[in-house]
DNA sequence: GTGCTTGCAAACAATTTGCAGTGTC
DNA sequence: GACACTGCAAATTGTTTGCAAGCAC
């Protein structure tokens, strides 16, 4: 199946491909309305599909929370559990990938981590809330 | 709110608790029913959320795949993109999770990590399908 | 008896798909 | 002119929720 340039699938590319986002598909849509370049959803979605599939963005999912990153250079992430806010770190340890290989006999292995904690800003609010007290784990 | 103990609680518990199991709600449900004590799927679902926040067990997702592991030790899994079979695996760095804590502010710091790859099986099955040809990345 | 739990069905959210019309190559 | 792509609405899938009845404590 041959590929066709068109204008929504540039829209999406140029919201998302190559840039330090994390979004979801609602956001990207949303995005593209603000800028009177209104996408229908399906179609945000099937691009996204795309890109995903050409490897130029990564989607990332978690039990309660999934978006699409577009920085396809393998990284991890970390996610404040209680503002959903997602920054990016830049520990992605291929090493590893290749000692769970050997380990378990897996090939192609690459993998996923995604850490969970409460951010500095919702410490603090966390604090204002509740005076001195502190949090713990 | 006082937690009771109920005959559908604690048949959710002995399928999936404590054990290295890796199943969906309906699996839990399935088998239930197989062993003759029915429960409802929302029912199944609510305890399977209470035995999460309870730290009983946990619930594992990713893009294309979602499941509740019994074992609430943390481990991390690998996963083959072929068959969907899942592994545990005894990989739980949890230095990292100092490390990251301490990089990025945040508290209460921990992670998800899933490997992905092909399986032993899935890799022989293919070459059976293409004759000698090597398996790639 | 109080009120947490359950079952059932309806509600939901996120995502995909069928189809006919449109636009690319 | 093919046929990939789009918009729209309907369909799906996985999961949660409202509510009345049931059961644990």
């Amino acid at each position: 199946m041959k590929h066709r340039q068109t204008h929504q699938k540039a829209a999406v590319m140029r919201i998302i491909a190559g840039k330090d986002r994390h979004m979801s598909a609602e956001d990207v849509k949303t995005i593209l309305d603000q800028e009177g370049e209104s996408i229908s959803l399906a179609t945000v979605y099937r691009n996204l599909n795309y890109l995903c599939q050409e490897g130029m963005i990564r989607k990332v999912t978690g039990s309660d929370f999934s978006f699409f990153d577009g920085n396809a250079v393998p990284h991890d992430h970390i996610r404040c559990v209680c503002c959903g806010r997602i920054a990016d770190l830049d520990s992605y340890n291929a090493e590893d990938d290749q000692r769970i290989a050997h380990s378990s006999g897996f090939v192609s292995v690459h993998h996923t981590t995604v850490y969970e904690g409460i951010c500095e800003k919702c410490q603090s609010e966390e604090e204002k809330r509740h005076g001195t007290e502190r949090i713990k784990d």
